[in-house]
DNA sequence: AATGAATGAGGATTCATTCAT
DNA sequence: CATGAATGAATCCTCATTCAT
């Protein structure tokens, strides 16, 4: 039984690194059970389709950013933890020679109009990934060290945008520099709500939901 | 002869769009002659093969940002020049209903790890698209309204990167609501450096070239 | 399980036929399954790709010529013997009309410069069909028949261009005789060279038109 | 006027040595348009198809076996020549590295079934190549230096076929020594024959590899 | 569950040949 | 005669998926 699951978790691994690379079109069936060592049929035993097999890697990727999830989900709870969270991804980036961009993004970038399951997915896990964002910003607008009129949702979205644009970019040009400068105008932009205070007319930042 | 170079003309049409709503993958060649009605093999005529096809949409990308290449040319001469510039884009999006992110990172991202001339192409093009904004971040300077310390081409950077991760996440969410949030942050941003003068000390900011 | 089994050695068999009528760049992979009866993709199930295929066509003749191969097989000990296997080729030829060549002969023939892996192949068959040659020559060197300064090497290849040319010119022209001829001749040789001092009379070489 | 016969020439003079190093089924027309620098639709206007371009290839090797045809046409009058004919075919493999066979019999063995007209071509060559060697063989007979039942025409094929035989190994083998032995046993039996007594040592036959 | 053979539609590419100018 | 664009059938190969054991 034990290793029944070890099948399936490792064709999900193998997917997970092979979507990650090459992106989900690229991606055949074949590799996926090539890279996990698992006969052809095995995959429709545990698997409807390659879009099944598509949700449960996102599925994976869900499950670890929920609380009591895995490893990598994140609580950011300083100024220096927000540093960290957009260094982390750099670091990463930089230790597999920016040939990947952020897993998510690459598959939800790859699905087709009528995905709207999958696509679902992702933006659930969008979401999840710009919560621990959105609870520091709230976290410190309540402590006083962001403006009352700070919008920790749309901070939360720069942040993400600049991780994913990022992440896009350093990707296709092969280096961290655009990423790193981003990032280093995007804290500055964040230290500068802190520290000086500075007011955000809604007039001049008008961030909003649609 | 005009309507033969028209048929190669309708190629590289159709597959602008096709490669825009699908990424390369996705798009056989089979719908890019259908799309642009022409025979099965005059594809092979015109260009030596996918990759061939790939490479003549992205120099056409090239061309038209190219002084005197064509419509999409951009100056950026002003602060409202400069919102217009993101503004442009969010209303195209908007018009699509989200349903395509960047046309060039689009086809930056699906590329394989070998396709080395495809992504110089795509740099090229990212290149091209950064400068109007790291000309204009250099006449601010010049022209004392930006400090002297601001670095033109970190700041383009910084465009450019909120600009590719707001295309992406507003595409994957179908919405424009994060994308205009991090444009309206990074406005802010930007306007502060030059209302307010914030300096921003080497250390905090630190965007550097690697 | 034996079935399958079949499927390739029905892959291979029809190969073999037809690449022995057309050569291997008049058969396309589709005339092979047609032979066959095999679907579509069966044949990627099986083989790389075309390569593959001849490559295990060629196999298949190895195999055959090996000790305890298959039914192909020869051991020349008698100079009777040796007229047989000529009279073996001659008589097959005459049985289809002189529409084939040697089938080794004519993959090798039909190679490109760049497939060396396969004329590999067809080298090594070669040189397995001049071994019983050679070895009787040797056996014949050895009762005192030969010279003690033939060379059984030399000699095998005496025969075997005898029967590579003469195979070729029959099947071009339609005809045995060009073949015939040549091999009269040849044994003509060989006999004279028998230290039996038993002369073959020109009367007994008879070379002749049909 | 001039020119136009020379376009003519230079696609079949292209083909000729394309067919000579691929075979006709691995030449493409395309290739041949490149190689001798046409456009595309002169091709039709020159031939009827590629099998017209085939003929006119076949009829130019005839036309230069044919007396006063051209610079290739042969006359063996000695035991000499005799050697020098095959010597010469052995150099001229080994100039290009044993990379092709005969460029007729290339030609002869890749035809389907029903291009008899080509086959007959081909034949036609054949014959003509043969020619020079029954007409050595016949003079040596009138003079007596060949017994009176010596058949000048099986002697031709016999020459005839460790040529084409020796050619075909030589090139598979990609060397010279299997032709050379071939050819070396070839004379030795030829001028085993010979009346004026003169025996060719083992010696001078010297059949051996490379 | 496990194995891997079988299916068949589709995708990229080639190539002889025709057609318009 | 010359140019090269257009045609479409064929060819090699891929891939998601199903089936038999």
């Amino acid at each position: 039984m034990r290793e029944r699951i070890a099948t399936k978790e490792r064709m999900i691994g193998a997917a997970m690194e092979l979507f990650h690379l090459q992106g989900i079109h690229a991606t055949t069936v074949d590799q996926v059970l090539e890279k996990s060592g698992t006969g052809k049929s095995q995959f429709y035993h545990y698997f409807k389709n390659k879009e099944g097999l598509i949700h449960s890697v996102l599925m994976t990727f869900y499950s670890r950013l929920t609380p009591n999830g895995g490893p990598v989900q994140t609580k950011i709870q300083s100024w220096d933890d927000l540093e960290r969270w957009f260094q982390r991804v750099i670091d990463f980036q930089k230790s597999i020679r920016w040939t990947r961009s952020c897993p998510v993004g690459t598959i939800g970038n790859d699905l087709a109009e009528d995905q709207e399951l999958l696509r679902q997915d992702v933006r659930l896990i969008f979401e999840l990934t710009k919560k621990p964002l959105a609870d520091f910003f709230s976290l410190m607008k309540g402590r006083g060290e962001l403006p009352a009129d700070a919008n920790p949702d749309t901070l939360a979205d720069f942040c993400f945008t600049i991780m994913q644009g990022g992440m896009l970019v350093s990707k296709i040009k092969r280096e961290s520099a655009p990423f790193e400068n981003s990032v280093a105008h995007a804290l500055s932009y964040l230290q500068s709500l802190r520290r000086t205070g500075v007011k955000i007319s809604r007039k001049d930042a008008k961030p909003q939901r649609v």
